[in-house]
RNA sequence: AGGCGCGUAGCUCAGCUGGCUAGAGCGCAUCCUUGACAUGGAUGAGGUCGUUGGUUCGACUCCAAUCGCGCCUACCA
């Protein structure tokens, strides 16, 4: 695999060094591209422009064609503009080039080039460049050829540069043993490569280039420094056996954002990492990878087994690590590392897991924590108890039987009906409601079991529905909750002298009918059977002797093991509990109280909701991956909870006993260790600096589906340990679903992988990677299907600051997250204008006057100061989205600012200052230019963090920054004495202008390149300086501005506030007339709502007078203009 | 059975404590390669804000009911 890449990269190297230097030979033979010829030639032969020298080329944009200074009328526009040898080049904009054809040469174009050169999924490359060179010893004949030759030339050389960029990239060494070449390329930093920018933005090595840079900078770690407020995040331990999917994306950029956000805002940030052991998730993925060898855990035996655990997870546990890094995330990796691999603690790692001892070593001593043979959830599969919550009931097809248990005494019988008939034969008694007056009789009396020969009581307890099915309930009180409880309550009475105590467990704990030990109860012909076969046995031998009186099909709940699938069984076993009633209380009080809060604030219900219904904790495992339980048993039976061993058999030497001590052979469950991160990662249980420092961390990010699994329990700990909340916030973010809010899954074909998103991929490697590991023809037919129609072209690449940006626009409080594949590639075109707005000020400004010396004298115009003005809002309005996690604000706050004023208003404003203001004016603009942009830069970092840093690098020097990186620049603060209401009503009214103008050429049809006079009527002060601004925005000849009547001429005239503007182009009477009307209509309408809210003498009366005058000012001004409308035409006739 | 969330343009979503012509991106239509950017620019079409009722001078926004979708919780055998 290397070593072909290594092969690949050194031909590709060849080839390149072979033809650099020299003019590259062209790629492409022109005969391939039909259209070319076809288009290019006709215009041609027409024009005939010479060349002054021999650089003249077409390029993708323009056609230049060499010839005598000359054009045909009709085949275009005659652009002059200065050539380097002194003679005139004419651009010729070739008309006769219908748009669809101009778009298909540069499809046909941009395959061909895309052909040779290739990503970086091309098998070979090397072979790819040979084929095309082959062709160029051909060469090429006419002189549009030359032209053509040379331009895909350049566009080559650029490709080529971000190719090699990309291969070096792909094969240099990784700079630290951590960082897999595969995952995250390495890259020996340099800061500032003294490129040009490329002439479109390319993410892929700006990102390898930043983030090795960044890390080894130590710009992620925290200090210790006290002056600093702490801002503290604790990353949900992800698992070791994971890969980054779409939700951690989603969270880890959100969390990065704010990490980074507030570090430039001068925090002392830590963002705490780790992995999560993840019990039963991780025992399974080795159990299976045994499996593939054919071979069991118990093959192997505990000790053995657990060793190949450590040895996959050292092996493969810090991918989701080094995925983490491709997304930008700035966490510090360092810290509580134990495990030497800069990902973060590990939850069984030697530091964590002594915490863990600790923690249930007191919690013992405080009685909070308790052994017992209770009813828990059993997954005969796995063999071990699971906890409520990871058991998932969903609603399935099954039967109900209803059996009929005769009367002892022969007078009758009773009905139950039952899902599970094989249970009958743990039954203890028959419950009927107290109230129920059809079986008051009954109580006290027996029933016979059938099948079994025993009889059993008819009992009266409160929580059997009279209302549903017979009103009779049979009752076992070994698998089932309910009849459980019913048990607890009729123990010392009814159920003192029923067998076993009333607690009859039928079953092994692989869920077959016990083969022995329950001979009296249990027939010989069901004995050993596995708990399905003895359902249908048990239901066939009913039916034979009668005692079946019904089977019908029913939807019923199934309760089964999030983990493995199988059906759990309530089982009666040993298990280790926390009690939880006064942590839930405290738990409580922290939101109550206020010192948790949750965003969205509706999740409080749910939490408070699961912590004041909450039943203990089962907390042991039968599992062999995770922390064993500190506890050792004697040969008495006698139970010691110790730090260790010696503590263990001290603890017995003093109560007598010397004898062999057991330890439990049980481990935790994960989420106990999950619940002590907030503390234990900070070093607890020792007094650590730490300790006092970040906790609480600041905000959890996290998805509402471990509220309780984690959320909730983290609280409780945290508070019983440190007497501190474990953070303040909790910020519940949405899950992501596909573009159609489907569940994201695999047997869909639906799941996106982040790093697909980043990187690109194609539809072949997409469909392969969508269906490989399903088992089912069927999924994976419905995947093909899926990736076929959605993604027909693979995925292109984004780059992460796209993606991150996605993810931040997406972010609203809503409960799911669409994703869209169609906004990923907006905001990766939000980069490229990001990136060209940076391009065409480095044009501009470097190596000029940007202001960098302040003594210098500065002029700004109203413009200037409105650009800086609107800045100080977005920044306001920013600060504003971080504070309350509008995640989704603040991007599309920084997404207007960007296009919609920087770019689309003051870039093109400024080119206008360039090019006419005097010295002061110039450096004014360039100043502001610069000044604007870099602050932008710095806004934007903390969402998309790669291209920022890329481009601050450049833009900063010439705004008078300096540092060695962006992401620990200070971050934008609103200054509210620069916002400047006076400007941004001056640039209100250009704007406006300018838009009507545009508006009216576009009615009228004009052509774009046809220049024509305006006239205004209005007032000279507040037209005039917005003339040269107005000539170029909306390409006049010239403006002129009156106070009087404008002249009477068929020409469209608009409104805008109390000025007049009328075009002076010819019209076409039938369009203007329909303008007009259209007008005349929407202004008839808005005069109508305007008359009925002012004929409402309540709405006079009521509303604020404030509304009042504006609802009449609207009026007036409506029926101004609709006044003229309707002379202009009447003049049309 | 309870609880929660959602329903706004063809699609994905904004719309703050009620008040100027209900917004964005994508898609669509027409036009445009003009030295930052076609990953672009300009203009435009498209919405009875799920339905009904109420409160109010005024409701996308508040209240009630209702329909549809989704999720969570629960011991209905």
């Amino acid at each position: 695999m290397a070593d072909d890449d290594d092969d690949l990269m050194r031909r590709a190297e060849a080839l390149i060094e072979r033809h650099r230097g020299a003019a590259f030979p062209p790629l492409i033979d022109l005969a391939d591209i039909p259209t070319l010829t076809e288009a290019v030639e006709p215009v041609a032969e027409g024009v005939g422009i010479r060349a002054p020298n021999d650089a003249v080329r077409m390029d993708a944009k323009a056609i230049v064609l060499p010839s005598e200074p000359s054009v045909p009328p009709g085949h275009g526009l005659q652009v002059p503009s200065a050539g380097a040898g002194g003679e005139v080049i004419a651009r010729v904009q070739v008309q006769n080039l219908e748009h669809s054809v101009y778009q298909k040469l540069r499809r046909e174009l941009d395959e061909r080039i895309a052909e040779v050169l290739q990503d970086r999924f091309m098998p070979d490359i090397g072979s790819a460049l040979d084929q095309v060179l082959k062709k160029i010893s051909e060469g090429l004949k006419s002189d549009i050829g030359a032209m053509v030759r040379a331009s895909i030339e350049e566009t080559l050389h650029t490709q080529l540069k971000a190719l090699r960029v990309g291969l070096e990239s792909k094969t240099a060494e990784p700079a630290s043993g951590q960082l897999g070449s595969d995952i995250m390329p390495a890259f020996s930093a340099s800061p500032t490569p003294d490129m040009e920018l490329a002439k479109s933005f390319e993410p892929a090595a700006i990102e390898a280039r930043w983030y090795p840079f960044w890390e080894s900078s130590g710009y992620f770690r925290s200090n210790s420094d006290q002056s600093k407020p702490a801002y503290c995040i604790q990353l949900p331990p992800p698992n070791v056996t994971g890969t980054l999917h779409m939700g951690h994306a989603f969270q880890q950029t959100l969390m990065d954002a704010l990490i980074r956000y507030h570090r430039m805002c001068g925090y002392n940030t830590n963002w705490i990492v780790g992995t999560d052991h993840a019990g039963i998730a991780t025992q399974i993925v080795v159990e299976r990878q045994l499996q593939a060898e054919g071979r069991t855990r118990h093959d192997l035996g505990r000790e053995a087994f657990v060793k190949r655990v450590w040895e996959w997870k050292q092996q493969s546990g810090s991918t989701i690590t080094r995925q983490m890094r491709r997304l930008g995330a700035s966490a510090n990796w360092g810290y509580a590392d134990t495990e030497g691999q800069s990902a973060g603690y590990f939850t069984m790692d030697e530091k964590m897991s002594r915490a863990v001892v600790e923690v249930f070593v007191r919690m013992r001593e405080q009685g909070l924590i308790y052994r017992g043979k209770r009813l828990v959830n059993w997954d005969p599969v796995l063999g071990t108890a699971v906890s409520d919550l990871e058991v998932e009931a969903e609603e399935e097809d099954g039967k109900l039987w209803e059996i009929r248990y005769p009367l002892e005494d022969g007078t009758g019988s009773v009905v139950v009906a039952t899902t599970r008939p094989e249970t009958m034969l743990g039954d203890v008694a028959v419950a009927v409601h107290p109230q129920d007056e059809r079986y008051r009789p009954l109580l006290g009396k027996r029933v016979w079991l059938p099948l079994t020969g025993r009889t059993i009581p008819v009992i009266a307890d409160d929580s059997v529905d009279p209302e549903f099915g017979t009103g009779c309930v049979k009752v076992t009180p070994g698998h089932d909750f309910n009849d459980y409880q019913i048990w607890t309550r009729h123990r010392d009475a009814e159920l003192r002298d029923a067998p076993q105590g009333g607690l009859i467990s039928i079953f092994t704990l692989d869920a077959r009918i016990k083969p022995s030990g329950l001979d009296d109860l249990i027939p010989q012909p069901y004995r050993g059977l596995d708990r399905f076969a003895a359902r249908a046995q048990i239901a066939r031998d009913l039916a034979a002797t009668g005692h079946l009186v019904s089977e019908k099909p029913y939807k019923l709940r199934v309760p089964r093991s999030g983990r493995t699938e199988e059906i759990v069984e309530p089982m009666l076993t040993d298990q280790w509990f926390v009690q939880m009633e006064d942590l839930a209380r405290r738990g409580l009080g922290a939101v109550a109280g206020g010192e948790v809060r949750f965003f969205p604030e509706h999740w409080t219900t749910t939490y408070n909701h699961w912590l004041e219904n909450i039943q203990d904790w089962c907390i042991s495992r039968q599992l062999w991956w995770g922390h064993r339980i500190p506890a050792w048993y004697g040969d008495d039976g006698a139970v010691y909870v110790a730090r260790d061993e010696a503590e263990a058999r001290a603890q017995a030497a003093a109560r007598g006993y010397s004898g062999a001590l057991k330890r439990d052979e049980d481990v935790l469950d994960t989420w106990f260790s999950s619940a002590l991160v907030p503390f234990t990662a900070l070093g607890w249980p020792e007094k650590t600096k730490d300790l006092e420092l970040f906790l609480p961390s600041s905000v959890l990010v996290t998805g509402f589906d471990i509220i309780f699994f984690w959320v909730a329990r983290m609280i409780m700990m945290t508070q019983h340990f440190t007497d501190k909340v474990p953070f303040r916030h909790v910020y519940i973010n949405a899950i992501v679903r596909d573009a159609e809010g489907e569940k994201m899954s695999k047997s869909k074909g639906n799941t996106l992988d982040p790093l697909d998103l980043i990187d690109g991929i194609t539809l072949e490697e997409l469909l392969a990677k969508s269906t490989s590991g399903l088992l089912l023809t069927d999924h994976r037919q419905k995947a093909y299907r899926y990736v076929r129609q959605h993604f027909p072209e693979g995925i292109p690449a984004f780059g992460a600051d796209a993606l991150r940006f996605t993810f931040a626009s997406l972010a609203t409080f809503a409960r799911t997250l669409n994703f869209d594949l169609n906004r990923c590639e907006g905001y990766r075109n939000f980069c490229n204008k990001l990136w060209n707005a940076t391009r065409f000020v480095l044009m501009n400004c470097e190596g000029k006057d940007t202001g960098v010396d302040e003594s210098l004298p500065v002029e700004l115009s109203f413009a200037d100061r409105w650009i800086v003005s609107r800045l100080q809002r977005a920044e306001q309005a920013v600060h504003e989205g971080y504070r309350d996690y509008r995640f989704d604000m603040l991007a599309r706050e920084i997404y207007e600012l960007t296009w919609d004023e920087y770019c689309d208003w003051y870039v093109e404003i400024a080119k206008v200052q360039i090019a006419n203001g005097s010295e002061s004016q110039q450096r004014g603009t360039r100043r502001t230019l610069t000044r604007v942009l870099e602050a932008i830069l710095r806004l934007a970092h903390p969402v998309i963090p790669f291209i920022t840093e890329e481009l601050w690098q450049k833009v900063a020097p010439l705004a008078g920054r300096r540092g060695p990186s962006i992401m620990i620049q200070p971050y934008p603060r609103p200054q509210p004495e620069r916002i400047d209401e006076t400007a941004e009503t001056w640039m209100g009214r250009l704007k406006d202008v300018v838009n009507a103008c545009r508006t009216l050429r576009s009615d009228m049809g004009v052509a774009p390149g046809q220049r024509m006079p305006l006239f205004v009527q209005g007032d000279r002060d507040e037209i005039g300086p917005l003339v040269p601004y107005l000539m170029a925005l909306a390409r006049l000849s010239e403006v002129l501005v009156t106070d009087r009547e404008l002249p009477k001429v068929d020409a469209p005239v608009s409104m805008v506030g109390k000025c007049r503007l009328m075009l002076k182009v010819e019209i076409e009477p039938a369009v203007e007339r329909a303008r007009l009307r259209k007008e005349k209509a929407r202004l008839e309408s808005e005069i109508a709502k305007c008359d009925a809210k002012l004929g409402n003498a309540e709405f006079v009366k009521r509303a604020p007078p404030l509304i009042v005058a504006q609802e009449k000012e609207r009026l007036a001004r409506f029926k101004v203009a609709l006044a003229q409308i309707e002379e202009q035409l009447r003049r049309l006739g």
